[in-house]
DNA sequence: CTACGGGCATGACACATGTCATGGACGCGG
DNA sequence: CCGCGTCCATGACATGTGTCATGCCCGTAG
């Protein structure tokens, strides 16, 4: 019997994937949880051989958990997400994680992946492994992201320089160059294309 | 028996959905659709008794098949969607939907909703109806709302202004009204409250 | 009819933003 | 050691953006 914690901030996949998962003779929910916090709670508690985690959680993402739980319990996580692209899968990856599954996907390889996982192998993505070996990193610096990240929702260059302690020149620069590197023209173009491409 | 259309982006959620409602005795998936068009174009032909749309997909969204539908196939349509706020329960009601569900909710009420509407009912999820009886309708006006349109993926204000045929500094006069009535400092704040708020 | 108010459009002005050239810190290979 | 390249930080300058006062159009109340 296969235990296996469910974790899914959006209620309806998380139901019916726990009620399709039921169906199987070898496979045991024993929790479902609703953001990364609770989930990495109750894996340190219920030590669940496998982890099916959603990435967009609040709280903590699956990325989080999964590095959390590699600490601290013998558990296998399998990553599942909307946003498919080789950056978020490498970074998936990086987090230890043994399993990788676009939600694009049928929820009929759920089970499948869960047995494999459970056995000791890992799963990614056929087609999504395919592209991320093509492999198409950030050109962005450490610093770069940085400053990105911290204009994500359209704070001011002064809200991002306090926030990083920089005078507001530098953020400028560091936004120009993103804008050059990234080819397009406004902070916020940049920044949903580095979301898009899982760079931050 | 009742004839149910299934559409969703998401081919996890669809097609668990669809497994978890070919259990139930008296529902018959007849179509299973990864876009609007394509629901609209099998809901023409098969004419289900019960459309099941998500709001959020390409080509079309929910709220347009509905829209579609009304005018050419007696059937009733469901919206289903991850982000209910009150803007979009209105204007999911305005296009004519039977139905309104957030995913927010469990897989298992998705039955008993289909059933609802199939005999004539209507559902509005419970919680999100008292929300939007405290009425909080956009305070933008029209052509401020095609302004934050124009500008959402972060375009220039001359590329606004070129897509809506208006001098530059009539589109910064709309941006700064908006600024104004929604008390944030940019466009990309603005734009996230009003897609947050689904006035967009 | 006329006055009024709201939405739409516009241009001038102050300020924030993006571009550019420059300099310092660090690591690497000759 | 020294030159080279990269990243980080900064200030001056041009351009774009938000604010404001103004005028037009239109529907409505007096």
């Amino acid at each position: 019997m296969i235990r296996v914690l469910l974790a899914d901030d959006e209620g309806m996949i998380r139901s019916a994937l726990a009620a399709l998962l039921r169906l199987e003779a070898d496979i045991e929910i024993v929790a479902e949880c609703a953001d990364g916090a609770e989930a990495v709670a109750a894996a340190e508690r219920l030590r669940p051989d496998v982890c099916l985690l959603d990435l967009e959680m609040p709280q903590l993402d699956g990325v989080q958990v999964t590095e959390r739980l590699n600490r601290t319990v013998a558990t296998r996580c399998v990553i599942v997400t909307r946003h498919a692209r080789p950056g978020v899968l490498r970074r998936a990856l990086a987090s230890g994680a043994a399993g990788f599954l676009p939600k694009s996907r049928g929820a009929d390889e759920v089970a499948s992946v869960i047995r494999r996982v459970a056995a000791g192998g890992r799963y990614i993505d056929p087609e999504l492994a395919a592209d991320a070996l093509s492999d198409e990193r950030s050109p962005l610096t450490d610093r770069e992201l940085d400053v990105l990240r911290a204009g994500r929702h359209g704070e001011t260059t002064r809200q991002i320089a306090r926030t990083l302690s920089l005078a507001p020149g530098t953020v400028r620069n560091h936004v120009s160059a993103v804008l050059g590197k990234l080819s397009v023209g406004t902070r916020q173009q940049a920044v949903l294309l580095a979301e898009e491409r899982g760079w931050i």
